[in-house]
DNA sequence: TGCAAATAGTTTGATCTCCTACGATCCCCC
DNA sequence: GGGGGATCGTAGGAGATCAAACTATTTGCA
């Protein structure tokens, strides 16, 4: 997936003077260097969302990036260990990604050995995925990533706050998903 | 930036009655909303993260679809506009996005008469962006699309711990850029 | 002053993702 | 039984993103 390599908000502009007036200081960035102005996106939570979840995103990667394996494949194993003999597709919606996606992918772990795709015997349009005992190994390496990872990430949440900013997220996956106003 | 269309994000959301042992039903995972068992993922804060921002993702290109700019623009016009003479490496530093990125989309919205891209008399080698009157227009119609899809996630979010929420971002952000743990 | 190193922006290549189209298969209902 | 329509997995096209390589320019240091 795509790679760390940071490069995050901050730094300045060698110009970039405030023309009209708008938002007061409204800085931020953390560290030194001359900050940008965010304006609008300062205060904003889809921006703030977007970020966090990249920077996520990209800490996991570092971390298990020398597994060979990558974030995505890390949530699909999970997902096949708990639920073995499920469909691609089914997959797919599970994780969020479309099948197309998932082609590829499950192609080359089957590849690799770590998991099995049976024609299923009620339908045989789809597959029954399984792990093996190699893709049950893999999941089990990643998974001392993830618990790493997620400790790194309640530990910036806060232990008091964790059970609420999750509840937060949940809502609003469930908001979103289908709804629109 | 962001990304393009990503429409769909796809349920997902289960619940998954935490049962004891094991013995999946796993009956009808494939056909049937039969929701799966996320096992580990149920209570991992990066995956929800990850399905929140997708969510508000796809929710935000919903809403601005229409007026032919995405997520990503919207991000870079209010950096220009509050940042006016910034050259484009700062700019995708601030929307934490690559340089090689902006490239085309930025030549995009000059070709559209939104920006301009000066040689920079300091500095020959950059371009201080500056956004022309069409582009201030453009960013205005994005601004509502922007407060609409943001009171959206309020709502969700709950008044209460909008506060708290946006601090608990901002701590990840801050928190996942340098940290390596 | 002069040249090596650093930096801005572009180009190219590799991923990842979605969508649409398609063949194979299943399912419902006449 | 037989079809029409829905669904599964795959293939191909389009867009987004990053990293590395490359050019032009600037800066640092001897």
């Amino acid at each position: 997936m795509a790679q760390p390599s940071r490069a995050r908000p901050s730094r300045a502009a060698g110009h970039a003077e405030p023309r009209d007036g708008e938002e007061p200081a409204l800085r931020l960035l953390h560290g030194g260097r001359g900050p940008l102005r965010l304006g609008l996106l300062e205060n904003t939570l889809g921006f703030h969302l977007r970020l966090a979840q990249e920077a996520s995103f990209a800490a996991f990667a570092r971390r298990s990036g020398d597994s060979g394996l990558k974030p995505g494949h890390f949530a699909a194993l999970v997902i096949i260990h708990n639920n073995p003999g499920l469909s691609q597709t089914a997959l797919g919606a599970a994780i969020g990604r479309d099948k197309s996606t998932l082609t590829p992918k499950l192609a080359e772990l089957e590849r690799r050995g770590l998991l099995r795709r049976d024609r299923a015997h009620a339908d045989r349009r789809s597959y029954a995925l399984t792990l093996t005992p190699a893709g049950e190994a893999a999941l089990a390496a990643l998974t001392a990533h993830a618990a790493a990872h997620d400790a790194a990430l309640d530990r910036l949440v806060g232990g008091e706050n964790r059970a609420a900013f999750l509840d937060t997220l949940r809502r609003l996956v469930a908001g979103l998903d289908t709804d629109e106003t």
